[in-house]
DNA sequence: TCTTTTTTAGCACAGATGTCTCACGAATGC
DNA sequence: GCATTCGTGAGACATCTGTGCTAAAAAAGA
């Protein structure tokens, strides 16, 4: 029998190599020659593992989805296991660690926000990225929704506050802090991202 | 003398044109052809009011920037000019006013924030973008920084708010409420991007 | 009417891109 | 050793892109 290759650790070498061509060029600039030469491979290499350009843009934007939302999630199982702290800022600690991993707070998740963000706004137009699109905001809406109910489930948190409302507010902070930081690093640092999510996790729980 | 073609109304014509390729299918098909043809004109004739696709594109970005940021403006001078309200619901409801013109909420801010929202990803690898960039940023900060001071002017914001973290909070919110609406405006409904950032607006005010 | 200058239109070139096809190479099982 | 099968590489084609250059058309002044 032939030459043996895993295929699938393949296929994610070339979706590292589409994720380094983005961050450094934008998406535009990810093409099949491109993003081949970023990975060391022929352009028919490339191409034998992936049919069409279309099914490597899916396959490298649902790596990268599933990256950002694993992360997430391992941090998401520590917090629901553990008891819940009694204590104000141990909670907002608990929780801030969670979503921190959705913001581009080091040179690695800054790397998969910058790629998450381009792929965002492409599947806007590219059909072929649409369901990629839908499965990606369900996951962030898990994790968020998830870790809103952990704070209202405590009895620090402000009374009267909606669930599903904090919800939403919470992630669209999150997406707009993220485009920001991932836009004007000079103007947004990580430590600035970090003490306005904290800041806002703080003015759901009552003093 | 020459046929009279205002040199200026051609150039936003032409501008327009870029608007509607951009929010049909994206910036990467916004060609010179492709936005000639939209704009019911031929090739060369696009080429001869702009030098370079550069060029076309910083101007439509500048266009873009400003049309959002001067209707912002203007609601921004009612409000400052007016004397400030005494009651809680009527001054949020003046702030809100302002910051709405910043979130797609009909059709026409949706299209400018489609195009905007492009245009600042683009930014990010497009080396003749960022200095339009800095200046929307600038644009949008100065905006939010007011409505932000007018809020804190008044004797009903909630007392230890720190101006400049609440207005990067504010402008977090803004800008992934925004990204939300304009990519999954199935599940962010303007109603609900309203009713999230008054919510948000009437956290900051003291009961 | 003729001239001048702007505006418009078109052709042509080099470069890049996705896709198709085919040939070479290499490793495994017989 | 050899054939089979996957992996790799290269060439070619049609299409689209930005840009340079040239020529026609159109309108206003003389």
């Amino acid at each position: 029998m032939p030459k043996i290759v895993n295929a699938d650790d393949r296929r994610e070498l070339v979706a590292d190599a589409v994720f380094r061509v983005v961050r450094e060029s934008g998406l535009a600039q990810a093409s099949l020659r491109n993003v081949a030469a970023e990975a060391g491979l022929a352009l028919g290499s490339v191409r034998h593992y992936f049919d069409n350009q279309a099914e490597l843009m899916e396959f490298a934007f649902r790596v990268s989805s599933e990256r950002i939302h694993l992360r997430a999630l391992e941090k998401l199982e520590v917090l629901e296991d553990e008891a819940l702290p009694a204590d104000g800022e141990a909670l907002l600690e608990k929780c801030a660690v969670v979503l921190e991993e959705l913001l581009p707070l080091d040179a690695a998740r800054s790397a998969d926000a910058v790629v998450h963000m381009e792929f965002m706004l492409d599947a806007r137009t590219n059909t072929t990225l649409v369901d990629a699109a839908q499965d990606d905001y369900r996951a962030t809406g898990a994790v968020v929704g998830r870790v809103v109910m952990q704070l209202m489930e405590s009895s620090l948190a402000v009374p009267g506050l909606v669930p599903v409302d904090e919800a939403e507010r919470l992630i669209g902070l999150l997406d707009g802090l993220s485009l920001r930081m991932v836009l004007q690093p000079a103007w947004a640092a990580p430590e600035q991202g970090q003490a306005t999510l904290r800041r806002h996790l703080a003015s759901l729980l009552a003093a």
